[in-house]
DNA sequence: TATAGTTTATAAAAATATAAATAAAGTACA
DNA sequence: TGTACTTTATTTATATTTTTATAAACTATA
């Protein structure tokens, strides 16, 4: 019936050729073939049609490998752009990129406070919105937009039942007010997959990212791809049987690590102590609020502190008995530190290190490497790009505007 | 050059639908049209050969859904055969089952001691083709040999690190000594297997199989598939440091779940009891070995006897707690009581509940089911065959032997 | 510096798979 | 009991994909 539904196969190729260029900087035909197992004049066929509708570029002859030198071929940055959102409890950023991952418009940050707050939902619509008018960029070129945030979400149904109740489908409601498709996902998830695809575990199979918060959150990377679990708990390792006599945690239990290691408990101590008059340079620090006191905190230890770094070393040592726990059950290759205490995992890697060899048998600990993330700060909003771009072969919709020389 | 290579694709279509049917009792067309993403002429021509070729039979029409009734489709019982062998310390078991994973011989059984037993390979090598032999099944006919044993095993190089060293591959070896494509696997992961294919887990995606044996093995299911971790290693949950004061494990740390809580401990914490004058039903049981005792604690367990049962019930509590660490960490939706000492399963499960009522989130507790197997002993032979079928469609090499009518 | 061997790219012919049309066999409901 | 709607199966014409052959560009080696 309707003419433009034919060739969705060849152009189902052509949008994981794309998504591919997204993730890889340059491929050959060659390549591409290989990795679709589909024949050379096919990829070729797709990707002179994909140069022609401005989606991708040559970008020059690779050294060759004993044979003709292949021609690569990239996507073009500004064929498309991906729009990024990344909310903690407290905070909202947004930033545009494009399919190099680059910064087209200044990032966007302001208050927007998730919990019991029925007007969230659509300040954010609009600030979506806003930013992406403001950009200059058209609506009809963003792929798609990726939305990190903490509590419990349903990814195939785009709900979070925990913040932004939006009567139903999260997504669908982003979807309709913004005009571009929607995606979220849990935040340590997404700092998961951008520290797979673009960070320190870059095409690491089996990876651990350690969401180092106010929490304690763990995405998992299993197979290549982000794992859940049967009902989306998967990678609770705040909340696992730490010890028999630890402090009391939020959740009812004794000795889960969140109580006894996440950044707000370590505030907490570090106000503790003061008020039992340690030394420490935190002492000019007067705020009582856990938060604000953890972000002194981690400077302070980064400065030398000694209480702030004492403090540390004993929330990292805890840290590394549940690393071990991790590394006995998943065998991981790679563990990364991320998030937003990752500015002082350099003083956590020798308790934890301490802590492995005292809790893991070699053999395993040896197989998995345990690196600090580059991203940092930032990996969250890059991972919210990256959800877009790994939804990007699935979208039978329309394609995006035509890109135009 | 070869005229057999050509069409090779359709052939793989054809072995993809054998290991199908295998799997599934009976499929139509239009089913294996859907789950292939083929078009309904193309599957019903691979079929139609399969057919002609004596691999596929007809099965009936299915009840109608709102239409036609669909023909099914299924697998001819003694088009092949596979072989399954099962290994643990000190005893081998072979069994040769056809493509309905009944029995077509009966089963072998006999001693072989892994641990520093040069010998052990050609034994066993003989005892295969021997069998084979005396079953009257043509060498031909047989898909495949699937070996389950314990040890560290390379799964792609089909090499075991532990046992049975063939100066390279042991499949290579055994291929090339017995005339059969053979695969190896770990023994728990295939106890695993053949619950999700044909157990209690059948179809569950996210699946956790504990091998309470003399240790205690773990077999992960993740995504539908078998999981093995980065180097191998995963799901050696029987080393995970439980408690800070636990008895000395072999491995060299304290508090192990293995050596506080295996078949073998509780087998000597009875000894040692019985030493003491514990009143028992055991004490009859003049036998200090530990393994043998073991079994006997088992029946004793199932027949009632207090002391039997409170050991039981103590270790079971400690299982009970790795669970719920496990539970936290990958969230499953099912956990099967599997292997050697899944018949004290039901004596078992109360303190396992009882710890997951006090270690676990609730909410995560809930979305696991704890189950215990219904193959029991069979259940490693089972998987052994199912190893075979696993690997079916990515066999290139010559197929079986016309099955002829 | 030839020569043989690789790897990549392109154009034609050949093989293959799919969509569309049609038929068959059933359900659901007025 | 008949009509409309589903689902499955088969045939044919169409579209797509892959071989195959050929050429081009490069490496390695005698």
């Amino acid at each position: 019936m309707e003419p433009e539904n034919k060739g969705v196969k060849g152009s189902q190729l052509k949008n994981m050729i794309i998504k591919r260029l997204y993730f890889n900087k340059a491929m050959s035909c060659a390549g591409l073939s290989d990795l679709f197992d589909k024949s050379i004049p096919s990829i070729a066929k797709a990707v002179n049609e994909l140069m022609h509708e401005g989606f991708v570029v040559e970008h020059g002859y690779a050294p060759s490998s004993g044979g003709r030198r292949p021609l690569m071929y990239s996507v073009k940055a500004n064929a498309m752009y991906i729009l990024a959102v990344a909310l903690d409890q407290l905070t909202a950023r947004i930033q545009l990129f494009d399919l190099q991952n680059s910064a087209v418009a200044d990032m966007l940050t302001f208050e927007l406070k998730l919990l019991n707050n029925p007007d969230a939902l659509g300040i954010l619509t609009n600030q979506i919105n806003s930013y992406i008018k403001t950009s200059g960029i058209a609506k009809g070129k963003v792929a798609g937009i990726g939305i990190g945030m903490p509590g419990f979400i349903n990814v195939t149904e785009g709900i979070n039942y925990t913040y932004l109740d939006a009567n139903g489908s999260l997504t669908a409601y982003l979807t309709e007010h913004t005009g571009i498709t929607t995606y979220i996902d849990n935040d340590s998830s997404l700092i998961a997959l951008a520290e797979q695809k673009f960070g320190i575990a870059k095409a690491q199979t089996e990876v651990m990212v350690i969401n180092l918060g106010w929490g304690i959150g763990l995405g998992m990377i299993v197979n290549g791809k982000l794992f859940r679990g049967h009902t989306g708990f998967a990678g609770e390792l705040s909340h696992i049987p730490l010890s028999e006599d630890g402090s009391l945690c939020e959740c009812g239990k004794r000795g889960c690590l969140e109580a006894e290691a996440s950044m707000l408990v370590v505030a907490r101590k570090a106000i503790e102590g003061i008020k039992q008059g340690r030394i420490t340079s935190l002492k000019h620090n007067t705020n009582d609020h856990s938060k604000l006191m953890g972000d002194a905190l981690l400077d302070a230890a980064n400065n030398g502190d000694q209480f702030a770094i004492e403090l540390l070393s004993d929330a990292g040592y805890k840290i590394g008995k549940a690393l071990a726990i991790l590394i006995h059950i998943m065998n991981p290759g790679t563990i990364v530190l991320s998030g937003r205490g990752a500015k002082v995992a350099k003083i956590l890697m020798a308790p934890i290190q301490q802590a492995l060899h005292k809790y893991c048998i070699p053999r395993l600990s040896a197989g998995t490497e345990l690196l600090v993330s580059e991203l940092g700060f930032d990996a969250e909003l890059v991972g919210a790009a990256v959800l877009v771009m790994e939804n990007f072969d699935k979208t039978v919709k329309a394609k995006v505007a035509k890109a135009g020389a």
